[in-house]
DNA sequence: TGAATAATTAGCAATAATGCTAATTATATT
DNA sequence: AATATAATTAGCATTATTGCTAATTATTCA
């Protein structure tokens, strides 16, 4: 079984691994840049990284939930999941005495 | 020369890559339950790592700024830079809208 | 059907990160 | 001075991450 502390701890540890990378962070900035809701090869472009390398980065932050993706046709696309970059991701520093 | 801009990449760089180990995030959660100035060996004592893994995973913190040191006798300080920890950690998710 | 397009997966080499034990530095105590 | 304490640094093996090229899958279009 899994505890809620459990399912907490594996969406820490997959946000924070996701954000990790400087190109990952970037894609999500990209994505919601572009809008939201942005295609494989459209972040791909962006990068000067080749696209398996960028395809790769994707499939991270997919893993760890904070993208999702929606196929259509021959295009992949990808939007963010809101919800746990704020709750997890940000909700993380509530840790913390924020001083005044 | 170091630009503004290069600055903030470095320092998110830093932040990012000290909060991507979980034994580094709960570090940074001992120390502020800790009251905010915690000596080494009081934070080594809370993980079942040997010291010296303990001692680098804060070599990581201090380096990224997250985590400051003071030095007194023997024994070494570490607080958290709450600066840092929200203006560029938490500030991050600023780049994103949040929906209501 | 055959060619083109969008994207991922496989496999490999290079680099980075992690954790350990042993050694070292620096300070305090007797 | 000698010993004990607090902590880091050095060096090594293991594992994880990253980026590349080549191959593959799946879909669209002529």
């Amino acid at each position: 079984m899994t505890t809620r502390a459990e399912r907490e701890i594996a969406e820490l540890e997959g946000l924070f691994r996701g954000l990790a990378h400087r190109v990952r962070r970037h894609i999500m900035i990209v994505v919601e840049a572009g809008g939201g809701r942005v295609s494989a090869g459209a972040i791909a472009d962006r990068f000067a990284h080749t696209w398996p390398t960028t395809s790769r980065h994707l499939k991270v932050l997919e893993v760890s939930g904070l993208l999702q993706t929606e196929t259509v046709g021959r295009e992949r696309f990808y939007s963010i999941d809101k919800d746990l970059l704020f709750r997890v991701g940000r909700g993380w520093f509530d840790n913390f005495d924020e001083p005044s």
